[in-house]
DNA sequence: GTGCCCTTTGTA
DNA sequence: TACAAAGGGCAC
């Protein structure tokens, strides 16, 4: 039933929502060939966040879609090359995505939810994730955020006047398995509230049990006011487990990194921008987030 | 021709 | 079961 999700949604796409695609996608085809000059780093064994090994196999991550030849990576490489079979499947391999990357991209996500290629490569390089990871996510997400909005917004449109009722009601079905925050304290430190494992006991749509961590930066007013706000406003800190902590150094590699990609980062200083000078107040005030 | 949307696939 | 990625169709 659901099979069809009508093409202008919602979610306020953006009449752009073409992608300035400066560059025409093709790019991933060479995705994993030598001529890699967009990626910045095919990712190396060089920093890596990433929670699984896999990870850096996903790299090179071929795309099938555009390039059956392109197969396995990295570990295939030995020159075994399992030489595209024709029809030999490539083997999917899921991304566990580290808590920084989430955060990071949920970050962005919520700031911009289409991102020029060229931002896409930024991202990738920081994060170490491919160009075509950092596509599909995004991706994912705005159809999350779309299923979300389908699924519930109307939910919320209806409450808008009732604050309490649709706090409760929110939080009794937002999922934040993914969620984190970025806590910059006044000494500078930063580290990352993660939200794991909060479970949705009234989810309305089976596929989006936990897997929805819907940003605010939606233009539907009700999202940004309430839902959002929510969202955080009846997490406990008790909840919130630290998962990365810069302690000492300000400056940590996250920080530095963001600081180097001049978005991400800014995004968190930025976030006031999203709500109004009281709900960033309110929203932040909840997670004792003080941003300087 | 290229990229997005939506559905399906398949691993963790 | 969650969710990243592949597959297919469609719009521009």
């Amino acid at each position: 039933m659901d099979s069809a999700y009508p093409r202008s949604l919602p979610c306020s796409e953006p009449s752009d929502s073409r992608e300035p695609a400066p560059v025409p996608e093709t790019y991933e085809p060479e995705e994993n060939s030598a001529s890699d000059s967009r990626e910045p780093s095919p990712v190396p064994e060089t920093v890596s966040p990433l929670p699984s090994s896999m990870d850096l196999l996903i790299q090179n991550s071929p795309d099938s879609s555009t390039s059956p030849s392109a197969t396995l990576p990295a570990s295939a490489e030995n020159g075994a090359r399992k030489e595209e079979q024709p029809q030999a499947k490539k083997q999917k391999i899921r991304t566990v995505f580290s808590q920084t990357q989430l955060c990071v991209l949920n970050e962005r996500f919520q700031r911009q939810k289409y991102l020029s290629l060229q931002q896409m490569q930024e991202l990738s390089s920081i994060l170490n994730l491919s160009y075509k990871q950092i596509k599909t996510w995004f991706q994912n997400q705005r159809m999350k955020c779309k299923r979300w909005q389908k699924y519930n917004w109307p939910k919320y449109s209806h409450r808008m006047s009732q604050m309490n009722s649709a706090t409760t009601e929110y939080l009794g079905l937002s999922s934040c398995h993914q969620g984190c925050l970025l806590n910059t304290n006044a000494s500078g430190n930063l580290s990352i509230w993660s939200n794991h494992s909060w479970t949705s006991p009234s989810w309305n749509y089976p596929a989006w049990n936990s897997q929805t961590w819907c940003p605010q930066s939606w233009n539907n007013q009700a999202w940004n006011n309430q839902a959002w706000n929510n969202q955080f406003c009846g997490y406990g800190e008790e909840s919130l487990q630290p998962q990365i902590q810069f302690q000492q150094n300000p400056v940590s590699d996250l920080e530095a990194s963001l600081e180097m990609a001049g978005e991400a980062y800014d995004a968190i200083l930025q976030a006031p921008i999203y709500y109004g000078a009281q709900q960033s107040a309110d929203l932040f005030s909840d997670f004792s987030v003080n941003i300087v």
